[in-house]
DNA sequence: ATTACTATACCGTCCGGTCGGCACAGAAAA
DNA sequence: TTTTCTGTGCCGACCGGACGGTATAGTAAT
């Protein structure tokens, strides 16, 4: 099977490494990360496998990737939403869970199906405990210990929850959830 | 290699299908449910493989029968704490808490291990997701809507997150959490 | 003989990784 | 200009090992 080369594929820039990227997260969140092979990444990428062992010289180095990918992507959500915001005394803590609590984004899906292939490898974890290890004191800012932990714990929870798909709570309680969390984040401290 | 048949271990009763089961947990627990296949269960067991697929026909009924023994064991964690508690209005939701918020528990090591694996598959989640639907109400009764919705997500965002190694608190934080969801859960509404 | 269970050997498949080589684009040499 | 060399990007065949699953022979107790 002689394959033409693709017009725009030349030596042109490093546009290929990116696709293949595209091409695993497109994977993951379709099939799980378990059908994630180099030769899928290769096929979905329009690229042989060789091709991908050239850029990826292994699939931790793949995966090492797509977690830093994933990790600066939800970093950048969460800077968006608190541009957004007016400044006040629990931006971050209030742009974190308008970033978390949202449709869920097409990095949450490949955040979430990631994360059973990379919990089981300390190497592959440790970026994304470095991640979680930072942003609790960012979100932290200005707002008491005990409540940005609150907050943060339970939209967190939430959001595993969903990724999980076993949120049991129906869209109208989802909603209250939503509020509640707003309205935590943003002073009143009274819980019904 | 010729095994001696280890004594007790007869066509006697206690099957040694729980055997199997424990060994399997010991696998997940130790190495990931990565590396849970039926060649090191059957070793772990101390038993052939050939043993293992005569009381577990697939793979997958060994994981359904491990979902299956964790669920059951986290509904009985639960009672085993209301049973020690005064009854409250909210007795329930402060079992739920405490049988949560403890030193992760053997059970706890084995569903975060499983979960990785377990995630993927929309069949075997089903046990699962229907775990947490019934929870919710139980954990509800005779709390606000919000409040019991709060102390179940921030709960289980604590629980996920420690058993993925990603929570950032420290043991006197980690502390202070669990008093602030015990007040929350037992009455106060007040969030500092 | 039947039942309950164990042990071993084997098969097909899949997957990560290796390897030799091709095509092409400059740069260097002629 | 033409030729030669070199590096980059990519191809695709192949290997070795692991794993799920099958088949079958055997043992011990009822």
């Amino acid at each position: 099977m002689t394959k033409t080369r693709r017009p725009g594929q030349g030596p042109g820039r490093p546009s290929s490494r990116d696709a293949m990227l595209d091409a695993a997260e497109a994977i993951v969140v379709a099939h799980g990360a378990v059908r994630l092979t180099l030769d899928a990444v290769a096929r979905e990428a329009g690229v042989s496998k060789g091709g991908v062992m050239y850029h990826f010289p292994s699939k931790n180095a793949l995966l090492e990737a797509l977690v830093s990918r994933a990790v600066e992507r939800s970093h950048a959500a969460r800077e968006a939403q608190a541009d957004k915001l007016p400044d006040a005394p629990a931006r971050a803590l209030h742009a974190y869970v308008r970033a978390s609590i949202n449709d869920p984004l097409h990095n949450d899906r490949v955040s979430g199906a990631l994360l059973s292939v990379v919990a089981s490898d300390p190497k592959l974890m440790a970026p994304v405990r470095d991640f979680f290890r930072k942003r609790l004191p960012a979100i932290s800012e200005g707002v008491p210990f005990e409540r940005a932990a609150l907050v943060h714990l339970a939209t967190e929870g939430l959001w595993l929850m969903e990724l999980f798909r076993v949120s049991p709570f129906t869209r109208a309680q989802r909603a209250r959830i939503k509020d509640l969390l707003t309205r935590l984040a943003t002073g009143g401290g009274q819980v019904p």
